[in-house]
DNA sequence: GAGCACTGC
């Protein structure tokens, strides 16, 4: 295998950033054992604000009600900067309703990058303010939303704003517009922002209020200054606004030495918090559902083991593909005399705010995606986290109470962390976001204002492929009809193409079935001890012609079974993504209506894989003499991924795949078996040349 | 016989 295209990480087991083994001590002790831990301090910092005053020269930071409408009149763009989930600012927009800057007619959004985040925000402001929701307070996400004509608060996902652009390119409607989260740098926040100040250049009575982390704070100030004179800063367009937190103090606590496995080290931490500390709950953070349940044996064990403990230990494991139930269970208050550890995934950082945690162990490592521009190849790799990601998982033990976070890495590994998380824009497949930006008018989207650039090789890629679709002319531009309707659709634009061209094929119902299900994950559930069960199971819904069959019957079984919960738990299916890919293919069903494409079915399989072939042309692969497949575009040799059905299958000459991934090795999911043939048919301009199609018996 | 961090329309 040819990794030289992967990143370089660093995989469980081994140590932290330029750690060194040999300076390991033999004998772990407790974490508040000064010979293995150096302390530190992570609290509101007094002394950055008033650094950031000092730098751009203006606005001290209390009275900040006064401040901000101050700002609102004489800036276009304010950077509020603070600290994640003190909730202050999520209180902004409510402010500024309040003194009429909703007025005229015109909203206040505020985003956020997470659908909970932005109805939870609204439900909380609208009691406030004391209205019902959707009337001066609504909100806006995919499936629902609840705004009316009084609505003039709006809290919705960054991702909906992005499409509002598609109806209303200067976003008429909205007098300001809040960017929250921003420093997380999502997708679509970013192109939010690059989009924003493209509308600022037209619109000069709108207003934008970004709120970041104190490190991103210049960058995001620069980025929205439009006064080109930098030496008359007077005229600055942009500010910087800083917001006093109300998290309390963790003390920070580095390893002195490196550890020489970090799950091991987790234990262990937890062990020595358990018996030396006192109440508090414990959140662990791993890289993935197999180090989490490791952890969480290993816990187990020793708990059990430990008779004298004033506490009872309660380990919990927390990642997203846990059934509900389970997750569930870490919200819940323990019984007293109890110590709840929750170990947990990413998922703990950002997304789910677990309660009571006093204590963190940080084994300084996440598992992220990668994605190589050249190749296409999508990779899960572990690396070390960012300075500002370790910060997030420290800020989990100061919520409640003074907290203390356990790093297991040194002080000095910890100042080699890159200080930000690389922008998702710049590590993401932009086919999506491509299509959008053209939609919008956009020319050279290599020359668009990206707050961070993504690689100009991913760029044409995406327009490489989108022109391979038909989505868009020789000469750059959307087509018309298809090019139009894909943007459309909420979906990667292969998947979109093989939606819209379903109807002519005589086989829109099974493919909005079929996309609407590649839309959710974890389908089928297989718990570690029932394995071999939930495998025989899934059996029943396996088609010989691959993944995307089988994810039909599944969800056709699903339906003549009534949705019901007791056939899920039967047969080992997520209910919960079920219904999702249901209410998915209920609001794809109305696209294809409002494009008067015909509502078609049929039982035979091969116009659905042809129609499926359509759009996923240049994702095949081809059966070679030593059992590996290699891909038709590059030769990159793969192999399907265990959890497809036709892994167990004797396999298939020609297939084609939904993704592939690099894991262990390059992986296709959702696999189907195709006749080379329908390659020729369904890109002629794409295989013309191609002599492995012409000569499929090589 | 092997595995999958997390969002969003």
């Amino acid at each position: 295998m040819n990794n030289t295209n992967a990143p370089s990480f660093w995989r469980p087991g081994t140590t932290a950033p330029g750690s060194t083994l040999d300076r390991v001590s033999a004998n772990e002790e407790s974490p508040i054992d000064p010979s293995i831990y150096s302390v530190h301090s992570q609290t509101r910092s007094t002394q950055s604000r008033d650094e950031l005053s000092r730098q751009r020269k203006q606005l001290p930071v209390y009275k900040y009600r006064q401040h901000l409408l101050y700002a609102m009149e004489k800036f276009r763009t304010i950077i509020v900067v603070g600290e994640t989930g003190c909730g202050k600012t999520t209180q902004l927009p409510q402010y500024l309703a309040e003194v009429g800057w909703s007025g005229q007619g015109k909203m206040i959004a505020c985003t956020q990058p997470r659908r909970v985040a932005a109805t939870s925000v609204a439900l909380r402001v609208a009691e406030e303010v004391g209205c019902r929701i959707g009337g001066k307070v609504g909100y806006s996400v995919r499936f629902d939303n609840a705004e009316g004509a009084t609505t003039q608060i709006k809290y919705m996902t960054d991702g909906m704003l992005v499409r509002e652009t598609l109806m209303d390119p200067l976003l008429q409607r909205y007098s300001t517009i809040m960017v929250d989260e921003a420093h997380e740098r999502g997708l679509y926040t970013d192109v939010l922002l690059g989009l924003l100040r493209k509308i600022m250049k037209k619109r000069s009575d709108l207003r934008v209020i970004v709120s970041s982390a104190t490190l991103d704070a210049e960058a995001f100030a620069e980025f929205f200054e439009t006064n080109d004179d930098l030496t008359a800063p007077e005229n600055n367009t942009a500010t910087i606004l800083s917001v006093e937190g109300r998290m309390h103090h963790v003390d920070i606590h580095y390893r002195r030495f490196p550890v020489p496995n970090y799950m091991q080290a987790c234990a262990d931490s937890v062990m020595q918090i358990h018996s030396k500390e006192g109440a508090g709950d414990v959140l662990v953070f791993l890289t993935g559902q197999d180090e989490v349940d490791q952890v969480v044996d290993m816990l187990s064990d020793r708990a059990s083991s430990v008779s004298d403990a004033r506490l009872r230990l309660l380990p919990m494991p927390l990642y997203a593909s846990l059934p509900s139930e389970m997750q569930m269970r870490v919200f819940q208050p323990v019984a007293r005399g109890c110590r709840k550890v929750v170990i947990a995934t990413n998922i703990a950082e950002t997304s789910v705010t677990i309660p009571n945690i006093v204590f963190v162990v940080d084994s300084g490592f996440a598992k992220i995606r990668a994605y190589n521009p050249v190749s296409g190849l999508e990779a899960l790799v572990v690396t070390p986290v960012s300075k500002a990601s370790a910060k997030q998982r420290a800020g989990r033990a100061g919520r409640v109470k003074p907290g203390k976070a356990y790093r297991l890495y040194t002080l000095e590994d910890y100042k080699s962390l890159e200080d930000q998380n690389v922008p998702e824009i710049q590590r993401s497949n932009l086919g999506q976001v491509v299509l959008q930006l053209k939609a919008l008018g956009i020319q050279n989207i290599v020359r668009f204002d990206y707050l961070s650039p993504p690689p100009p090789d991913s760029l044409i890629r995406s327009m490489d492929l989108l022109h391979s679709l038909g989505a868009i002319t020789d000469e750059g531009e959307l087509s018309e009809p298809l090019g139009e309707r894909m943007v459309e659709c909420p979906l990667e634009p292969k998947l979109a193409k093989i939606l819209l061209m379903s109807g002519e094929m005589g086989c829109s119902e099974e493919i909005l079935t079929i996309v609407a299900m590649l839309q959710v994950q974890n389908i089928f559930v297989s718990p570690t001890n029932k394995r071999r069960e939930a495998d025989n199971h899934r059996r029943l819904f396996t088609a010989l012609e691959g993944d995307h069959l089988s994810l039909l019957n599944a969800y056709t079984t699903f339906h003549k079974n009534k949705q019901s919960s007791g056939f899920c738990q039967t047969y080992f299916l997520n209910r919960r993504s079920l219904l999702r890919a249901t209410e998915i293919r209920k609001q794809l069903l109305k696209f294809l209506r409002r494009f008067n494409i015909p509502i078609c079915s049929t039982s035979d399989t091969e116009i659905i894989r042809r129609c499926i072939t359509g759009g996923f042309f240049a994702n095949c692969a081809r059966l070679s003499g030593d059992g590996t497949y290699k891909s038709l575009r590059n030769g990159q040799t793969m192999a399907i991924h265990p959890s497809s059905v036709l892994y167990d299958e004797s396999p298939p000459p020609w297939v084609v795949y939904h993704e592939v991934i690099l894991t262990k090795q390059e992986y296709m999911k959702e696999v189907t078996v195709i006749d080379p043939e329908w390659l020729l048919e369904a890109a002629p301009h794409f295989y013309e040349y191609s002599r492995l199609v012409r000569n499929p018996k090589g």
